[in-house]
DNA sequence: TCAGCCAACGTTATAACATATCATTTTTGG
DNA sequence: CCAAAAATGATATGTTATAACGTTGGCTGA
């Protein structure tokens, strides 16, 4: 153990750590809707688990994990492992704030947030934008297709790739 | 470039690899779809690709890349490359005797290779077995969820989770 | 028959994605 | 203030996939 020094005192800003110093502006919509999910959650919304969901948000497309390492130390101008960055990824998809992308291995912000569900996604292979979109009939179809079979389904990955709109127009 | 010998002559066995000398037993169902499915893509049914896929097919489960890596080397008491392994997933996956679990990054053989197909993929989490199914009607709807957003769908990537029929009973 | 070509294969290295372990810091609640 | 729990940090390693480049085998056509 040895000798142990503690400054005590109470943080003017409570939960903010010194390091991270720099997040990509983030609308009031979803500071709000982050803390409404954790607070329903009963988790904690820590300055570096804001940092990370606002360097997705800031993203156009879904990112990599590595990638999200590459954005948080580009603006933190620090090193981050990457178990720090799958952690805050495992903490946003917790609590419904992320979605993780299977085909692609990737993450991006979900969409319709404001209630927990099923997505399914469009994924353009030429701009790599992705779109969310949720139906009530193909999940119900699922489950029917899944009880054909006896099978009891946890959870449904419904990716779909071609071209959006906008591509496919040139 | 230097000195160089050859050494001439007609093959009693075309196709037959000096490494290649063993293998799971295979089918011969399935090595007459192999046979028919590469004559039909133009592509070569090798020995060492064939080896590959009757792994494949001796596995119950899907198995990963490495996994399959693994297989190989025991069988053949000799060391595999990954790349080697990733070449001949490939090829079975572009003549269409195997597919990817994207969600699981891992490989099984199709079940029904007759024709070609997209398939749907039930996935036990406690067994780990797989069971592909084909649903026209899911695809006709992924087909028009598609186009409700000026989506051109390419292919689809639809993976329930669950428990099968067997493993849900317990 | 054999020169030339190309697909397949081998070898080595490295990139990209993800988790294990253990120490330290921060927060919370008594 | 203290102890317990949660979050974070640091280091190492495991897993999945591809890059770069050379060699081999087998086909084709003069």
């Amino acid at each position: 153990m040895g000798l142990r020094l503690r400054v005590s005192f109470r943080r003017r800003n409570p939960g903010l750590v010194k390091h991270v110093t720099k997040a990509p502006p983030l609308a009031a919509k979803w500071r709000k809707l982050a803390e409404a999910r954790c607070a329903a959650a009963g988790e904690r919304l820590t300055p570096a688990r804001l940092a990370a969901y606002a360097e997705l948000l800031a993203t156009e497309k879904p990112v990599s994990a590595y990638e999200l390492i590459a954005l948080l130390e580009k603006r933190q101008k620090r090193k981050i492992a990457p178990l720090t960055a799958y952690r805050h990824l495992d903490f946003l998809m917790r609590v419904g704030l992320v979605h993780r992308l299977e085909s692609t291995q990737s993450y991006l912000p979900c969409d319709h947030p404001e209630h927990a569900h099923e997505s399914q996604y469009l994924l353009c292979s030429a701009c790599g934008h992705v779109d969310e979109v949720e139906s009530k009939r193909l999940e119900t179809l699922l489950l029917k297709i899944a009880d054909q079979h006896g099978f009891q389904p946890q959870n449904a990955v419904v990716e779909i790739k071609g071209r959006c709109a906008s591509c496919a127009a040139d």
